[in-house]
DNA sequence: GGGCTAATTGTAATAATGTTGCATTTAGCC
DNA sequence: GGCTAAATGCAACATTATTACAATTAGCCC
């Protein structure tokens, strides 16, 4: 929900602006990845117009609160539904439709260390993406 | 190895061009994400010149056979030294000095497909970087 | 509600990154 | 050593990203 991501902000001494609202609804109503000139171009089209500079800065705000993530293999940036486990950053995107699906698993993150001990690396944080069909496209 | 890198160009049809032996090079000597651009400028302050537009062409020719990776978290490239399991790269980077460390794991994989299949996704190709510190940088 | 002020956004200019079409060069082959 | 398809270089352009500073606004106080 915007209305969550928007009370996150306001805890943090951020505040409520409106064109914070205006790319949390663009993100959360889209479902996909959307670089920032995506961003720039729904509103546009809607009526709406915010600089391309101020979208930068909202979506960097967004991602260092974790209430936005910039997907690996795109660069798109998606809402995050999830209060993500620390540091771990974990989507399915569905190659078909784009639809993208957060998900988090701490056994996951508990072998994915355990794996990366035996190299000695000491992981902190873990980015996964998983590029496939969701289970609507697969049916087709 | 650069050599092995060029035998595999060879052997899908490819020419062992000077243009792409620098750029292997560079990869291969760095051990470290480079842009297209950082490959320029390495290759300048040694007075080999090539263009920026070369370079974009060697690294798309690079990833797609496989012999190069571009980072999901900096979309800096990487030489891959190892054969990936098919459509799965993985890598560790160190947030320290920068140094990356590729590997694979069948098991992670399989436990990765069998994790999505719950979310009725099907899984195709595996992405993953963790980044933490390195042996080396964890001991200071 | 109306003013105050730090935070936020907009503007303009610039930098960095990436792409395209076509001329020139070169690796691999005979 | 020539031939030719493949690869590179060049020029122009398009897209994406950053910076400095001016204008606006959200949240707070009264
Ligand atoms: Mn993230
Ligand atoms: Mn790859
Ligand atoms: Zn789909
Ligand atoms: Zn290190």
């Amino acid at each position: 929900m915007v209305q969550d991501s928007i009370r996150t902000l306001q805890a943090q001494g951020h505040k409520a602006t409106k064109p914070r609202k205006l790319v949390l609804e663009v993100l959360e109503e889209t479902e996909k990845p959307l670089s920032p000139y995506d961003i720039k171009r729904i509103l546009r089209a809607r009526g709406k117009y915010l600089n391309h500079v101020t979208i930068y800065r909202i979506l960097n705000l967004l991602c260092s609160l974790n209430l936005a993530h910039k997907m690996l293999s795109s660069g798109g940036f998606v809402k995050c539904s999830l209060d993500a486990i620390e540091g771990c950053h974990r989507f399915m995107v569905c190659q078909h439709c784009g639809a993208i699906q957060e998900f988090a698993d701490k056994e996951l993150c508990q072998e994915e260390n355990d794996f990366a001990q035996n190299f000695g690396f000491h992981t902190e944080h873990h980015l996964s993406e998983f590029s496939g069909l969701c289970s609507q496209c697969y049916r087709k």
